[in-house]
DNA sequence: ATATGACCAGAATTGCATATCCGGTCAAAT
DNA sequence: ATTTGACCGGATATGCAATTCTGGTCATAT
């Protein structure tokens, strides 16, 4: 529970890769089973190790649980800003926002954190409530302010309630699914342009947003945060 | 279970008076622990009648629960309308949509309809699935498109995607409530004309879109619902 | 003609003893 | 130097009888 890693041999390839494996075999289960109901000797007779080796790795369930979400966050960091710097209108709210849409709805670890899914997260959630689950909303009033200041949404709106906007909206897509049939459900290569169009619109200034500047600030953000989890810090 | 009321003595104005103060009983002490730790005796209790005079209005209390649904989206319809009459701009896309989010938002067990809340509507749920929880969505892509005859909702727009844009939306207002503490959350009041900005930018044809016609088609659509239901229909 | 609440039978809950499970450890095997 | 899995104790699940609760009824009171 104390953030330094205690694994005292990570430094060699097969532990790293084998470290990603537990990973895997982890998120693997408790995206199915649930938190709860995943035990550590299951995880490890999916990962081919034993569940002493497990241990190896990080001093409780809770750790490798810990280490599972910042992991799944960071991957999500990294696809995010893929997919906007492939994209010429990346940059743009739209297209940044739609990118980590379409990633997030894509990892079903990630949309149990967003909607802080008690099947998945189980005990975990009470007993953790503050630290990795604390409400993360990476399109936050913040940073709709930062986009404002760099042209890429309208200068003139309350940043407060686009950044409110597009919570409820990304909210409402991931519960949707789970309350309506997949055939109800438009696909994401259907919405996606539509919710574009509809966001540009209302929330980009004339002439669509400078796509350049939005990827500058996006980019810094994240080296950033990538600074931080070197140094150890969850946050 | 059989459509028709079966309460004899239905007609005289204390029992239609009685009727109401029961289901308000209802409603209070459901939203407040669940249909299915509210038992009919706390209803009687808390309507200051006796329990047998429940049964002399509903045969059951799956049946009275019916009611008091029916009652609720028939309510929400009333209400509905009213808002919309008394805003000039009642008719147009954002306008109706947003007078139909603050009822909704004001009423508990909408919400919990909305959003098939198990906590509150318990075991009749998985009893009558199919029934009053049927999906409803007053506006759908059917709806949508009606309105783009009308000129309310641009004519180049996916009626799909724009009704579940609209679903999304709405859901996520729901759930956000529950996930956020209120002081993150903007007053509806301030919400509500951001809001509407974003609807009209995105959604509503050049000029706003012709509220009379929404006015128009959304009075025939609840005048036919009334007619329905004056019939017994329940759907 | 209405309204009541004691009453009924089945369902749900409680209490509790027993059995199983699971996070975490560490002596032994590799 | 690594890795394993048998083992430990507290937590959780299970079985089951006794008890309470609750939807629904109806003889009786008003």
């Amino acid at each position: 529970m104390d953030g330094s890693g205690r694994n005292v041999e990570a430094s060699s390839t097969v532990n790293v890769e084998r470290e990603q494996r537990i990973l895997d075999a982890a998120t693997k289960l408790i995206v199915h089973y649930g938190y709860d109901k995943t035990t550590v000797s299951d995880i490890a007779r999916e990962a081919g190790v034993s569940k002493g080796a497990v241990y190896l790795h990080w001093p409780s369930k809770d750790d490798l649980f810990t280490a599972l979400l910042l992991r799944e966050i960071q991957l999500f960091a990294v696809e995010w800003m893929e997919m906007i710097e492939q994209d010429p209108d990346g940059g743009t709210l739209q297209g940044m926002y739609l990118h980590s849409l379409t990633v997030m709805l894509k990892r079903p670890m990630l949309k149990a954190l967003m909607t802080q899914d008690r099947r998945i997260l189980g005990d975990f959630m009470r007993r953790q409530g503050r630290g990795v689950l604390q409400r993360r909303n990476i399109m936050s009033a913040e940073f709709i302010r930062l986009m404002q200041e760099a042209g890429v949404v309208r200068a003139d709106l309350d940043a407060d309630l686009a950044a409110y906007l597009l919570a409820c909206l990304r909210l409402g897509m991931i519960y949707i699914e789970e309350m309506l049939d997949d055939d109800q459900i438009p696909s994401l290569e259907r919405a996606v342009p539509a919710l574009a169009d509809f966001i540009e619109r209302s929330l980009a200034p004339e002439g669509g947003g400078n796509s350049e500047a939005g990827k500058r600030i996006i980019r810094a953000m994240l080296t950033a945060l990538q600074e931080r989890w070197a140094q150890g810090q969850i946050v």
